[in-house]
Parts: C-alpha cells; sequence; structure tokens
RNA sequence: GUGGGUGUAGCUCAAUUGGUCAGAGCGUUAGACUGUGGCUCUAAAGGUUGCGGGAUCGUUCCCCGUCACCCACCCCA
C-alpha cells in the first residue's frame, strides 16, 4: 500500500469545510481591508532564500525541499514573503503604484522533523504591505491578524510586539549582545553557544533556565523600556516608531503585550515585530508571526522599500478552534424515485433543479424507499422528493421535510417556485 | 536534526506472566418494515496485530532494524 509522504496530510471532506471556512472569512477581511490576493508559484530558485531568510537560518541550512534540473537549482518555497517580494520587483508593481497591500494563502514545505502543529507541507495565509514604513502600516496589520483571529472565532490568543530597531540598531544590539554574553559563553546551553555565534539575538528566547537567568543579569534594558524612560539601542527614530506602534494598538484598545525579548529566527527581520501564541498547541505555539522587513525589497534587488507582513499558520489555526465546522450542506433536495419512469423522471428534474441553482441529490443505486431515504437522511437534506407511479400519474411530487417529517403533494408545475420559496 | 514514547478491524480501545479463541463499542451493510429516514432489535461483512528480520517448540506480547505518528528539544507559522 502506498503511503503518503512523511509530514503531510490528506485534508479530507470532513476538515475541508473548516478550511474552506477559514479562506472564505480571509478572503472577505483581507477584500474589506483593500488587501488584493497575489499567487506565486510553489517553486523558487533556491539563492531567493538566502538572500532573504539569511544563510544562518535553519530552514535554509537544513530544511529546504530543493530540486534539481539541469544546472537549475530551485526548491520548493518555505515561506511566503520572499516570494512575494520578488514577484513585486520582477512585475515593477513598485513603478505602478508605488504602495500596494497583498494577501496570500497556500502551501509552504520545509523538511523538518514532523510534529502535531509541525509539518512538512503547511498552509500559510498572510499578507504583505509594501511601499511605506509608517507606524499606521504596523498598527493596521496587527489589528488585522487580531481581528481575522477573531473572526475564525480562534480564543485565547496572545499577542507580543517588540522592536529589533532598524538594521543599524539591530547591528549594534547584536554587538552589544555578544559583548555582555562574552564572559559568560561557557555557561550556557549547547545550544546556545553554537547560537551566540551564529544567531545571537535567539539566546533572549532560550528556554533552557540556566540562559534564561543568565539572560536576565544582562544590561539590555534597552529593549525593555523602549516604551520607557532609558534610552536603548534603539535610535530616537526607531524608539519613535515604536512608541507610535503602541499607542495605535492601546487606542484600538488592542490586547497585546511588550516582550523585551521576542526576536524572530529570519534576518529580514526590522522594528516592528510580534507574535501571536495559543496554549492549545504545545511546544509549537505560535499560531501567527510577522513583523517589518524594511530592507529585504532593496536587498532582492528593488528601490529601497519599507514593508511589512504577517503570516498564519492554517493548521495551527485548526488546532486552536475547539470546534470543527459543520459540513453538511443544509439546503440540500434529495430525489427519490421508484421505478423505471419515475427515474427517468428523477433525472430530469435534478438537471432542471441544478440549472435553477438548488443543489440536489439523488440515490444511482436503485436501492429500495427505506434504503433511499436513509441515504437522503446521511445526507443531511432538510427536504426530499419522492416520485413513484402515483406521483407520475398525477403530475405531482411529494414534498417531504425531514426536520418536521411532515409531507404534502405539490404539483409539478408549481414545484420550482415551492422549492424556491422554502430555501 | 537530537532524545524518548506509541503502532491491534474504517474509528476509539481490550487481550491474564510469551501457549485455542484476536475481542468490544461506534461505524458500515442487510433484515425486522417490499411507498417512507432518525429510535429499537437481529444478523453479517470487516485483521498478514505498521513493515522486515531474529530468538523460541510456539509470540500481538521478547530482541534488532525500518517506517509512520506523538511528546520534549531544535526550528518556526
Amino acid at each position: 500500500m502506498f503511503k503518503r509522504a512523511s509530514g503531510t496530510k490528506d485534508i479530507l471532506p470532513q476538515e475541508t469545510a473548516q478550511w474552506q471556512r477559514l479562506e472564505k472569512i480571509s478572503h472577505q477581511i483581507f477584500s474589506l481591508y483593500n488587501y488584493h490576493e497575489i499567487r506565486t508559484p510553489l517553486i523558487e530558485e533556491e539563492s531567493l532564500f538566502d538572500r532573504s531568510l539569511g544563510k544562518s537560518t535553519e530552514i535554509v541550512r537544513k530544511q529546504m525541499f530543493l530540486i534539481k534540473k539541469g544546472r537549475d537549482s530551485y526548491c520548493l518555497r518555505p515561506e511566503g514573503t520572499a516570494s512575494v517580494v520578488r514577484a513585486y520587483i520582477e512585475n515593477s508593481l513598485d513603478k505602478k503604484s508605488g504602495f500596494i497591500k497583498l494577501y496570500y494563502i497556500g502551501p509552504m514545505f520545509r523538511a523538518e522533523r514532523p510534529q502535531r502543529g509541525r509539518l512538512r507541507q503547511f498552509h500559510h495565509i498572510g499578507c504583505e504591505v509594501i511601499g511605506s514604513g509608517e507606524p499606521e502600516v504596523d498598527i493596521e496589520i496587527i489589528a488585522l491578524a487580531d481581528n481575522l483571529l477573531s473572526l475564525f472565532s480562534v480564543k485565547g490568543y496572545r499577542i507580543q510586539v517588540n522592536s529589533l530597531g532598524c538594521l543599524e540598531d539591530k547591528k549594534k544590539f547584536i554587538d552589544l549582545l555578544r559583548q555582555q554574553l562574552k564572559p559568560k559563553a561557557n555557561k550556557l546551553c549547547d545550544d546556545c553557544r553554537v547560537r551566540f555565534k551564529d544567531n545571537v539575538l535567539r539566546v533572549l528566547d532560550c528556554k533552557n533556565e540556566t540562559c534564561r537567568e543568565i539572560i536576565r543579569t544582562l544590561d539590555i534594558q534597552a529593549q525593555v523600556s523602549a516604551l520607557g524612560t532609558q534610552s536603548g539601542h534603539l535610535c530616537l527614530e526607531c524608539k519613535d516608531h515604536f512608541e507610535r506602534v503602541c499607542k495605535g494598538l492601546d487606542a484600538l484598545r488592542l490586547d497585546y503585550k511588550v516582550n523585551p525579548y521576542l526576536v524572530r529566527g529570519l534576518d529580514y527581520y526590522t522594528r516592528t515585530v510580534f507574535e501571536v501564541t495559543h496554549p492549545a498547541l504545545g511546544a509549537q505555539d505560535a499560531i501567527g508571526a510577522g513583523g517589518r522587513y524594511d530592507n529585504l525589497v532593496e536587498e532582492l534587488g528593488g528601490p529601497d522599500t519599507a514593508a511589512m507582513g504577517f503570516a498564519f499558520g492554517m493548521e495551527r489555526l485548526i488546532l486552536a478552534l475547539d470546534a470543527p465546522a459543520e459540513a453538511q450542506n443544509k439546503e440540500l433536495i434529495f430525489i427519490v424515485s421508484l421505478g423505471e419512469e419515475a427515474k427517468k423522471e428523477a433525472l430530469l428534474l435534478l438537471s432542471q433543479l441544478r440549472k435553477e441553482g438548488l443543489a440536489c441529490d439523488t440515490d444511482y443505486e436503485n436501492k429500495s424507499l427505506k434504503g433511499a431515504m436513509r441515504l437522503a437522511n446521511d445526507s443531511g437534506a432538510k427536504r426530499i422528493l419522492i416520485i413513484g407511479e402515483d406521483e407520475l400519474k398525477k403530475e405531482i411530487v411529494t414534498l417531504k421535510d425531514m426536520r418536521s417529517g411532515g409531507q404534502k403533494e405539490v404539483k409539478r408545475q408549481d414545484l420550482l417556485a415551492e422549492l424556491k420559496r422554502g430555501s
């Protein structure tokens, strides 16, 4: 027997109802905020991600699915932002309007060790606002994420926000962190010793207790007080930017927390970063995250353009949801026929009703009336049409309401109107 | 990628210390009810006990390998 590839999932009919619900809400809300959908290819040049995510990231080093074709080297996209920015530049969207709000829904691929909430093929729903560095954009994006979550009916999530500062701030901060950490480096956990070299910022959100203890002793209150009194590693502009973001979020009464230790793993992030977590997910608790990437467009060969975005993990969203979506087609009309002649009539009716936009189905197996009724019941249909010899003779059909159990005879010429009235 | 756990019918789970039953509930199908679903009752179908090796007179149970999933780490959405 064939098996699906490790870390992939078949999304079965009973689950697709939930997927479709989330997708529908997303299309509606993004449209409400005037975002436009973009669909980029699933495969990209491998090097696109070295440049955007960063060569030292785990994703680029170990988790890309590579596709070699002759001399070309492609990969399955591990995330959406780099592709969108590539498309933005390649299609000269910057020259058309200069400012654009985009969103996307689709599969991403990373060769991680699978776990609940961590698949090798998973789905992102995300957005990117390209062309403005104003804090109003940050505010809108975080509020949009919050808005989406509440419309999805996700409950109990937490939003954490931080600012990494601009590229220079980030560099300075990294240097500062290295400096302060250096004397204590040998006390760090094995992972953090590697991080110390490759990606010091990651030390800040290590879960190891001794590491956390060391971090607490560091003089990085800079970040902590980005909102407050002390001057930190943030330059004046970045500090002002972050303050305005926070004030804007406050004004919208958004429930969030500033977490000075929040860093994101991808190199391209600058200034505002945020993360949404949910307690139902265990260790993989981030259901969504995002941030500014003011240097990425230029880094990928475009003009100097500020931008920001975020993405949710669809599978994780669904894990965070407690109620399954209803799958049944409530408007379905089920047609039951008895005998050859009635069958012909039923097929005709089926076709007519469908042309009129009424969802309907029938029993294809020539089951007994009882069998067909069972099938009708299982289909979730609210109304049943029964056609047998009696009905044919009288040029009527029997219309049964499955809820009440009651039924009545309806003349053929009145049927359509009757059905439309009821639906 | 690292460490650990689990793997029995479509689903959720049983099977005394390796030795006659590989079982139950739900679901499925059929019948009780040949023009009426849900409820009830009855019956049937359904398993190479993840896969491959090994040890044993014999294994679902022990050992090794492998695959998948789960948990933590790592990473990240």
